[in-house]
DNA sequence: TTTATATGTAACCTAATTAGTTATATTATA
DNA sequence: TATAATATAACTAATTAGGTTACATATAAA
């Protein structure tokens, strides 16, 4: 399952693309803003800033500012970099096939039907969230 | 996630299914052949059982048998028997958008990544994993 | 130069879920 | 009547999810 964590992430950004390139804007404002704890935005921020996707300033005036293209980020990267790798069956998550079977049809279906999810959010941007507006599921 | 115990009734159901109509088998056959605990075999036969999918005969001599055609068994009716509603985030299984929205982009967008994984699921039966064989993962 | 305000980092906590076990009841055959 | 099978329910250990707490660090303004 996709988490709180990952929704809260990408919600996050989009609040932070919604207004002019460079504009800085405070946790606290977007925890207010988008009704997330406080101290899960900061958690949160601490990962989009790890991917190179914001940075802050400290201090009074400080605040957090998107670094990059929100048209360049998507959907699933934020799930990704937020959750760790994106399996929905315990199956996925293993290299190898189960006991060390060659070939195994469900392996297959599992993979197939994941890949469709995962086209889905990788189809969605940043900016298209920005854009649409009301992004806080 | 769906989750192991999903997988294992697509596997017993699979089990069942191989063999000759009104064929019967003992849970710790199913539970030999394709390594599953007996006892998660038993308690996912209720399920099957309570679904109308098969029904069991007590006794020396007894077992399992499938009552309903493979193929009319698709891998996300045996999914949500098992594990209830699917959903790829929390906010999907909630009646109502958040925060009493009228509209949300992100559930839209979850919702369609969801159907696209859904519509992969029901359209495999179970019948056709039968006979790609090895369905074992 | 001190104070207030902001981000940054790590550890911790509780409830729910997952995967599996244990125990016991029931039924049918030999 | 003993045995072998399914049926049902309750329990348990380990992991995950969602969030909190505590503390460190930096900076602007007084």
């Amino acid at each position: 399952m996709i988490t709180k964590k990952a929704e809260y992430a990408i919600i996050i950004l989009t609040e932070l693309a919604s207004y002019p390139p460079g504009t800085k804007i405070t946790s606290k404002a977007i925890a207010e803003k988008r009704s997330i704890p406080v101290n899960l935005v900061v958690q949160l921020l601490a990962v989009t800033r790890e991917a190179g996707w914001t940075s802050g300033t400290r201090g009074p005036a400080g605040g957090i500012r998107l670094n990059s293209d929100p048209a360049e980020i998507n959907m699933r990267q934020v799930i990704e970099k937020v959750d760790g790798p994106i399996g929905i069956t315990r199956c996925l998550f293993s290299a190898t096939p189960c006991r060390d079977k060659t070939h195994c049809s469900l392996r297959g279906i599992w993979s197939t039907a994941q890949q469709k999810m995962l086209s889905v959010l990788e189809e969605v941007s940043i900016k298209d969230l920005a854009e649409a507006g009301e992004a806080d599921c």
